[in-house]
RNA sequence: GGGGGUGUAGCUCAAUUGGUUAGAGCGCUGCCCUGUCACGGCAGAGGUUACGGGUUCGAGCCCCGCCACUCCCGCCA
């Protein structure tokens, strides 16, 4: 071993060892006598000291030209530091080794950014931190990412192990199934114009894996999806992907709670206390307009459909008589909010097809006692309408009322990003304060099984199609799709969609009716994508169900980051390139031709 | 595909809103310094203001284009 001790390791009790380190150089500090350097590595860091009077002058030289970073070797005595000058900053900081020997391992040249500064370093512009990711990795933070992400890997194999599962590898050459996330492609040699896509998720052989007879399995894969990136999307992440026979919904709930009390407790040391509260849809959608909601704070929708049925402002009354609904919600200490603050939140509604935005600032009349309400849109109001307002929205100076008149799904939907937007608004301003530290779980249920497509005029499957519908749903399949709820359930924290899955479908014939008869899927075409599946269905699938989670947001979360490009070692940018590779790339004629490729598109300079 | 933000020294940022020779901190180079730990002091080098056009007597700043990074919408069964 080129090291006795790792640079986290000495204490005061180590005085008089003789010992070898071996790390980088984090620092120097030469004060034109004695010369201290602090040794790094991935555990810590130890001061060394270099004394002239004690070093032949060769290697106190070579000492003093050392640059951050490079790497070297030393032996030396540990001894305890002199009185008065103990760094409490530091584990080691009672202890310094006094050098004997110097070996320089590799000389570093001058750093593109510094990485010993840890507020200088995370203010760095990304843009050269992938470039040079190797040196942005080295910092405490990171590694710090990279230990919290392996620990948390390491303890879900073994939970998953405690419950039975088995790891199984799925293939990342698959066929391609042209529904759902644009896939990406691979080109087969052998025979020219077919092509292997690298699997959005292993759904499709985690399933047959039960008709295997499997039953419990698990995996953390790998998946690609070739869509267009955000701060918590990446063309390649993983997924802790799961699969169980012979069970309920209930089943995965408490499995996945186990699962997240397990990890939140190895990674944060923190109890999360289970069962998780349990959402409908409808309720998620009613109370916070999401169905992810972040329930860390109030803000609710609160329902005034009733009250504005009769009312004589058209356009409440008109929504109303549409069938739609009138919600609102009370943005508390945001009457202040700028022309250009009600403008964003104005093209959000407008965006979900409103065609405006309705609001109430609540401030101090001019008279400086009485409040007023100021808005365009009061005047049409009756007391009675007011007084309601007032009591199910508990108005009070300073607030912000926002409503939305629109069909049910639209206008909670509309609220539910106000809602978010105003949160991140009283967020800046200090109005709204949210403990790092709490973590709201929660599961959404009963989704609906299908969606209505207007421009397709069919249905489409709202998680995927061989979600299995709830029992006594299915005869509606056939009278009222819509009503139809999906044994489907996403686990939700603070906000975040952490994953979700679903039981599946295991009777040939309602598979048939969902793709034939909804879906709308020809039945050739079904069997050319799906026939294998269909196919191994026949010989005894047993019934089983699963859920996928997020393993980057997960990692991102207990990290405290936006960004999963902060828990993957080597992330790709928003446009999908490896900045210190530089991939992708072009590749040479030779490859293409192997590959019976050839490209169309004209040359970029 | 669409919208917003950013791009000035190796890094992080300034440049009095179009006006003389584009500055600072850190880093780098050299010298000084024997108890520092973000050591300190002195001196120095370092710039095609991302790139390409345009307007102007004059552009880092205004206009057009383009590239990269980033955030959001679309997209992500």
């Amino acid at each position: 071993m080129k090291r006795t001790q790792h640079c986290n390791e000495l204490r005061p009790a180590h005085a008089g060892q003789t010992v070898t380190l071996a790390g980088w150089v984090h620092s120097r500090r030469d004060l034109g006598g004695v010369l201290f350097i602090d040794l790094r590595d991935r555990e810590g860091r130890t001061q060394t000291v270099f004394d002239p009077a004690d070093l032949p002058k060769e290697v106190f030289d070579a000492a003093t030209k050392l640059h951050s970073e490079s790497v070297i070797q030393i032996s030396g005595k540990v001894r305890a530091r002199p009185t008065g000058t103990e760094n409490s900053k530091i584990p080691t900081g009672q202890v310094e080794v006094l050098v004997k020997e110097l070996a320089v391992l590799n000389e570093a040249a001058p750093l593109p950014f510094q990485i010993d500064d840890p507020e200088a370093a995370a203010r760095v512009n990304e843009e050269i931190r992938l470039q040079y990711r190797y040196l942005d990795l080295r910092r405490p933070e990171m590694t710090r990412n990279l230990r919290l992400r392996s620990k948390v890997a390491i303890a879900t194999r073994s939970y998953m192990d405690e419950q039975g599962f088995l790891e199984v590898e799925t293939p990342t050459l698959f066929k391609s199934t042209p529904e759902g996330a644009r896939e990406f492609l691979v080109p087969n040699r052998r025979e020219p114009g077919t092509f292997y896509a690298l699997p959005q998720s292993p759904q499709q052989f985690k399933q047959i894996l039960m008709v295997s007879g499997v039953e419990r399995y698990f995996q953390l894969a790998r998946c690609y999806r070739d869509e267009d990136l955000r701060a918590d999307r990446q063309p390649e992440f993983t997924q802790v992907d799961i699969e169980m026979s012979f069970i309920d919904r209930e089943d995965i709930y408490s499995l996945i709670e186990g699962l997240l009390k397990r990890v939140w407790k190895t990674a944060l040391n923190v109890d999360v206390p289970t069962p998780f509260k349990r959402l409908s849809f409808d309720e998620a959608l009613n109370r916070w307009g999401i169905d992810k909601p972040d329930t860390r704070f109030g803000m609710e929708l609160v329902d005034f459909t009733e009250e504005f049925r009769a009312s004589s402002f058209k356009v409440f009354a008109g929504a109303i008589a549409a069938g739609g609904v009138v919600k609102a919600i009370n943005a508390r200490g945001l009457a202040g909010a700028t022309q250009g603050q009600i403008e964003t939140m104005t093209e959000t509604a407008k965006s979900f097809g409103a065609k405006g935005l309705a609001y109430i600032k609540v401030e101090k009349g001019a008279d400086g006692a009485t409040v007023e309400w100021k808005s365009p849109i009061v005047k049409f109001f009756t007391e009675a309408e007011k007084q309601a307002l007032t009591t199910k929205l508990e108005i009070q100076e300073g607030d912000l009322i926002l409503f939305a008149a629109d069909q049910w799904l639209n206008a909670c939907e509309i609220l539910g990003k106000i809602r978010l937007y105003c949160a991140d608004v009283l967020k800046a301003q200090g109005k709204l304060t949210i403990d790092p530290n709490r973590f709201d779980f929660l599961w959404v249920v009963e989704f609906p099984l299908l969606g209505f497509d207007r421009e397709q005029n069919r249905w489409y499957s709202s998680h995927h199609p061989f979600t299995a519908p709830v029992a006594e749903d299915i005869p509606l399949l056939k009278t009222d799709p819509k009503k139809v709820r999906g044994q489907h359930y996403d686990i939700v924290v603070n906000g975040v969609e952490l994953g979700g899955g679903s039981i599946r479908i295991h009777q040939p014939d309602v598979q048939k009716t969902i793709f034939e008869e909804l879906l709308q899927i020809p039945p050739d075409e079904t069997k050319l994508r799906f026939g294998y599946m269909l196919e191994a269905f026949k010989y005894g699938a047993p019934p089983h169900g699963g859920i996928a989670l997020g393993f980057d947001r997960l990692i991102a979360i207990l990290c405290g980051t936006s960004s999963i490009r902060d828990v993957i070692a080597f992330p790709k940018t928003a446009k999908g390139t490896c900045l210190m590779t530089d991939s992708p790339s072009p590749v040479s004629a030779r490859q293409l031709r192997d590959l019976y490729l050839e490209v169309k598109a004209a040359k970029k300079e």
